[in-house]
RNA sequence: GCAGGGGUGGUCGAGUGGUUAAUGGCACCGGGCUGUAAACCCGGCGGGCUAACGCCCUACGUAGGUUCGAAUCCUACCCCCUGCACCA
């Protein structure tokens, strides 16, 4: 590839370029000098479930390793200790030295679903920010004024409405700069809510007389509510871990317009496909249900299989297409009697408590082998000899049989 | 420490002695319409017992108190926020 064209590559679905012009020439310099550049991405050690949100910058991480640079996975273990600055709650417990490995050898198996595992570097800000001390905490923290600190958006609106900042929220930045100082790191990814610290990362670097990293900045990602970011704390999540049929069920249930920011952020497919893509679907060439069982399939082939995707289809078409229950329903043995349906429900964790189970019922959410049971003294027998299919909502299904 | 403000259900936020399990929004759950789209509409949304009427328990920072009756009044305590702080 030309430097244009890595330039074109690299560019797809991001917000911004701090600078493009330093990119290039970097890019240029890697090609004429042969060197690859130092590509970092840091990441937070507490919650290692990694959801379709992460992927958006793990994916550009991807763009920049096939490109030939080294890519840093970094594992923010210091600054993890201090706790998370935009969470007001709770501060949280130091991870010990196990919690925090055990963290990354998940983070491992998980990203490397997507990165090539022999071209990745895995590291722990630790390394450094331990040896560092207090004297040279101190140090570092006089190359930053407090009003460059202050800057940061968040912060001046949190000052401006009387909201509280604690003092290590504002160290927080600093620490993620110098880590950038220790890789003389060449590029950083991070999302938009990443970009006060990215560039807070080239004024250290010039600080100590680094070249500045580029800040590559990534939308991102609304979760399927289609409005807010994909988080955990909020539900709204895909996690890469997931069941496919779960994830195909969720990918599912987006709406139509949060599909084709999807495919952009969370595929390989052109921007100029997507936008056939979408004109098909939107003159009704195209059924749109169709385009999303495709967009659900390509991210399940990312982190489990084709087949798997497949499979997802079939049984996901099953239930809703031909409402039938798929046939590898769980089965759960439960003593053998005559149970009063709530009872049952909650015996099985269908439902949380009996008020619930009762709720449940009475609006016409329960189904017991297919029937729809709205009476609440519905009694089911269980026994050795047969199962019976519960169903609860839409999408619950268990089968008991007594012992 | 001093001054002021504040702590209500998953969340935001009403409520300042009684029909308040606590208005309303959001989130969430079930149903309907569909492509399980989205949007929209209907219902629900602390828990236990009951086929049901209904009964009971728990809940408005914590602990006491006043009262026939308290989320609401009083006392103490805890926590949070903002401001003050030196020279005087």
């Amino acid at each position: 590839m030309t430097i244009d064209e890595q330039l074109a590559y690299l560019r797809k679905g991001t917000v911004e370029i701090i600078r493009e012009e330093d990119l290039r020439a970097k890019l240029e310099r890697s090609v004429v000098k042969d060197v690859p550049l130092e590509i970092k991405l840091g990441a937070d050690p507490t919650s290692p479930d990694i959801h379709l949100g992460h992927t958006v910058v793990i994916r550009k991480l991807r763009a920049f390793q096939e490109l030939g640079h080294t890519v840093t996975f970094l594992i923010g273990d210091f600054t993890g200790m201090i706790g998370d600055p935009s969470g007001k709650s709770a501060t949280r417990p130091q991870l010990a030295r196990e919690e925090i490995e055990a963290n990354a050898e998940t983070y491992k198996t998980q990203i490397f679903k997507l990165l090539d595992a022999e071209k990745t570097v895995i590291d722990f800000n630790s390394r450094w920010m331990e040896k560092l001390g207090a004297a040279g905490f101190v140090k570092l923290a006089s190359h930053v004024t407090v009003r460059q600190i202050l800057e940061r958006d968040d912060f001046q609106q949190r000052m401006a409405e009387n909201r509280p900042l604690a003092l290590h929220e504002v160290l927080y930045p600093l620490v993620m700069a110098y880590d950038s100082v220790a890789l003389h790191s060449d590029v950083e990814l991070g999302g938009t809510d990443q970009k006060f610290n990215l560039l807070m990362g080239r004024n250290l670097q010039r600080e100590y007389g680094q070249e500045a990293q580029v800040a590559v900045i990534m939308p991102l990602l609304e979760g399927t509510d289609g409005v807010q970011k994909m988080s955990k704390s909020l539900g709204n999540y895909i996690g890469i871990n997931e069941p496919p049929s779960e994830i195909f069920g969720k990918v599912m249930s987006i709406s139509d317009e949060l599909m084709w920011r999807y495919y952009e952020l969370l595929t390989d497919i052109s921007i100029e496909e997507i936008a056939r893509m979408r004109r098909a679907a939107e003159t009704g060439e195209r059924n749109p249900r169709d385009v999303k069982a495709e967009l659900a399939k390509l991210i399940i082939t990312d982190f489990h299989s084709e087949e798997a995707a497949r499979a997802a289809e079939e049984e996901f078409n099953l239930i809703f297409k031909q409402k039938q229950a798929p046939d590898d329903v769980e089965e759960r043995a439960v003593a053998s009697q005559a149970w009063k349906l709530p009872r049952l429900l909650v015996e099985t964790s269908l439902a949380p408590s009996m008020a619930e189970a009762r709720r449940l019922i009475e609006q016409g959410g329960v189904h017991v082998d297919g029937e729809r049971q709205t009476r609440v003294d519905y009694e089911v027998t269980t026994s050795v000899d047969k199962s019976v299919l519960l169903q609860v909502g839409k999408r619950k299904f268990l089968r008991v049989r007594g012992t």
